[in-house]
DNA sequence: GTCTATAACTGGATAGAC
DNA sequence: GTCTATCCAGTTATAGAC
């Protein structure tokens, strides 16, 4: 891999000269594994499962290589469990942010109001936390549009929490057809993970102009950009 | 690759026993360097650039792999070949179409024209052309939500045309801010590639209803839905 | 838990016969 | 142009000392 530092920089980043003495312990002691996770996360949004090995984890972290299949078995298990981790976290919160909505506004709720209650737990968690929540998005992102076993994973991880939201669009849009309802959230969920692939072709295209982790400017404008699709796709049909 | 026929099926598929015969000759006789890029485009478009190998590209043709090395160099020098071979031919129609419209429209040019101009002649290769075009746009949609070298290559690709979809928008929407229109645009490419990417994710999560590949059903409702969002998004702000 | 060492194998790439 | 044979760096994964 470290063998073609050429042209387009399909590459990852060239390793890191092995680390001489161990990962520094005491005041930063998160977890072996935790550390690991990060390190896994970060290196697995930029290249993909295929563009990392072991060792760039172990190396990217100080730990040893032989530590990783310690805490995690394979490379694919040290993967699944990145994915995996916050997930759960994050959809849990959308969950519950829908069941509040649905609960407060019932007969009332808004395209914009079910969508704000489905993205912002997960934008929030991009504009505020620490960069792993950012490294983790850029995976989904880069998931979500590979073929196959990309679209196995996301439907294993998000069916749930997506099927809820269009089960509240339905009642939001009464008139919509399903395959309206089906096709514009495909156009949605597409705008959202380029959005956390953070990839930074918005921001050189606009030179500078604009970027795709400046969630302050997207999240509103995305919101209502969305509605406005629903509202013009999912209306009644001749 | 092949150790891992595990869990998530994340593997590429398992590499054929190899040809025994030689690529046969005569009634079907591509140039071999058109076969070996199909071969190529076919799994980079499945498994990203790292998860396919010189080898599994030479067996997926039955081609030697030494002559893929002969054609291409390197395999990195392959997959810059395979990305550029279509994308200058739909990018030139694409330029054409814009041109063509904005000469016959003029001021009177909308928001659903020029999408449709921008849009079309990508979206047409897609819904009859050879399966090669399909896994083509399924590459562009993987390098698109790749951080770094992915965004990279795109703006090296696609700048131009998209400089001239929004400078025919501006005009389209007189009163739209910058900003505004590097967001939305944003967002169409997302409902795009995530479209182009062709994942089937659409497909399981509709039970069957709705299919990512279904162009003639997709079309007009993205155009539609990005209308209706540009217009949204980009009215005068106080 | 952590490290060294190494087994077992795959990868890109090339030299050289035909 | 095409194939065989091969080089060797780099890969996952594990055994075993500390």
């Amino acid at each position: 891999m470290t063998r073609t530092p050429d042209s387009k920089s399909l590459a990852p980043a060239a390793r890191k000269p092995r680390a001489v003495g161990r990962r520094p312990k005491g005041a930063d002691n998160k977890e072996t594994a935790t550390v690991i996770l990060d390190a896994a996360e970060k290196l697995f949004s930029a290249n993909g499962f295929y563009g990392v090995t072991v060792r760039a984890v172990a190396d990217e972290c100080g730990v040893d290589s032989a530590l990783v299949h310690y805490y995690f078995g394979t490379k694919q298990a040290l993967f699944d469990a990145v994915f995996a981790r916050r997930t759960e976290l994050v959809n849990q919160d959308r969950m519950d942010a829908m069941t509040r909505y649905e609960e407060e506004y019932g007969d009332g709720m808004t395209v914009e109001g079910v969508a704000t209650a489905f993205l912002m737990p997960l934008l929030d968690r991009v504009r505020h936390s620490d960069p792993g929540w950012k490294n983790y998005f850029a995976l989904v992102g880069l998931v979500n549009n590979s073929r196959d076993w990309g679209a196995k994973t996301m439907t294993a991880h998000f069916d749930p929490v997506v099927r809820r939201f269009i089960a509240l669009l339905q009642r939001a849009l009464p008139d919509a057809g399903t395959e309206d309802l089906f096709f514009s959230y495909h156009f949605l969920t597409g705008a959202l993970t380029l959005t956390l692939s953070d990839t930074g072709r918005l921001d050189r295209l606009s030179d500078g102009r604009c970027s795709s982790s400046d969630i302050e400017a997207i999240a509103p404008r995305m919101i209502e950009y969305a509605a406005a699709g629903f509202r013009a796709v999912c209306k009644p049909r001749t």
